[in-house]
DNA sequence: CACTCATGTACAC
DNA sequence: TGTACCTGAGTGG
């Protein structure tokens, strides 16, 4: 699950759990066991998502970042006092739950400055309310780079994942493999507001849906991870872009020239 | 039941 | 460039 829609309704659900609460911390699995010694106790501040990472704020000033990766989950349990189950890195609780932190690729008490230097090498999330995505959709207008591998970077736009960047450019109607200069303004334009209200919708559903509601089959997505497009029932294509499987469908994302 | 693959980085080499 | 993370949905036997 974890694109940034993910991370921004997790931040919200901490916040109202956690902050304002002397919060008990604590790592089960070991391999967080000093960081979390550092934070036990202290009260929560703030909760915040900026793209899939999140930071939690505490009245020390410390901060805490966490970034799920691909399987990484954060879950609550009712009980506080409930025994973690599996391997847990850090357990968070207050006098009304916990949160158990599994399997994250990031988990670390980072300062101010480093917290500067990861929100500089982060593009406009676009669920922020204060992203301005100008400059990072003339960056794509200059890339020689694919729209399909420029909607995953990260330094780019702060927040699209795999299935939110094959649905947008479903939406489009582009194939991946156009270059991003070949891409025009009122493309681009439509791109942004796509992630933001898409992503949206996401981070209050708590899943990723982009197909019409109530669909008569179930069907949730128009292109990723499907055998057939939502829009015209034709195949869809999977081939590698980049690092990951991008899914598209030849009919509706014809391929633009250079 | 065993096995593969996945919404993603971070770090070792 | 490859591996770690070590969850959980889905598939196949």
């Amino acid at each position: 699950m974890p694109e940034g829609h993910s991370l921004h309704r997790l931040a919200r659900r901490l916040r109202r759990d956690l902050v304002g609460r002397p919060t008990r911390a604590w790592s089960p699995q070991g391999r967080f066991a000093e960081g979390a010694a550092e934070i036990d106790g202290d009260v929560a501040a703030s909760s915040d998502a900026y793209g899939k990472h999140l930071v939690l704020g505490y009245e020390s000033g410390r901060l805490l970042h966490v970034h799920l990766g691909l399987f990484g989950k954060m879950g609550r349990r009712r009980d506080p006092s409930a025994e973690p189950r599996g391997a847990v890195r850090l357990r968070l609780a207050t006098d009304r739950s916990a949160w158990d932190l599994r399997g994250p690729t990031a988990c670390h008490l980072i300062t101010p400055g480093d917290l500067d230097r990861l929100l500089g090498r982060l593009g406009p999330d676009p669920l922020r309310p204060d992203a301005y995505p100008t400059p990072a959709l003339a960056r794509i207008a200059r890339s020689r780079r694919t729209i399909g591998e420029l909607l995953l970077d990260q330094s780019i736009i702060a927040g699209i994942g795999n299935v939110y960047r094959c649905e947008i450019l479903h939406l489009v109607g582009m194939a991946p493999q156009t270059p991003g200069r070949a891409t025009g303004e009122h493309e681009r334009a439509r791109m942004w507001d796509l992630a933001v209200s898409l992503m949206a919708e996401g981070a209050s559903a708590g899943r990723i849906v982009t197909f019409p509601q109530p669909s008569t089959d179930g069907r949730r997505l128009y292109v990723y991870r499907q055998e057939t497009c939502g829009s015209c029932g034709g195949p869809v294509t999977r081939a590698a872009l980049g690092a990951r499987p991008a899914h598209w469908c030849p009919r509706c994302q014809p391929e633009e020239g250079p």
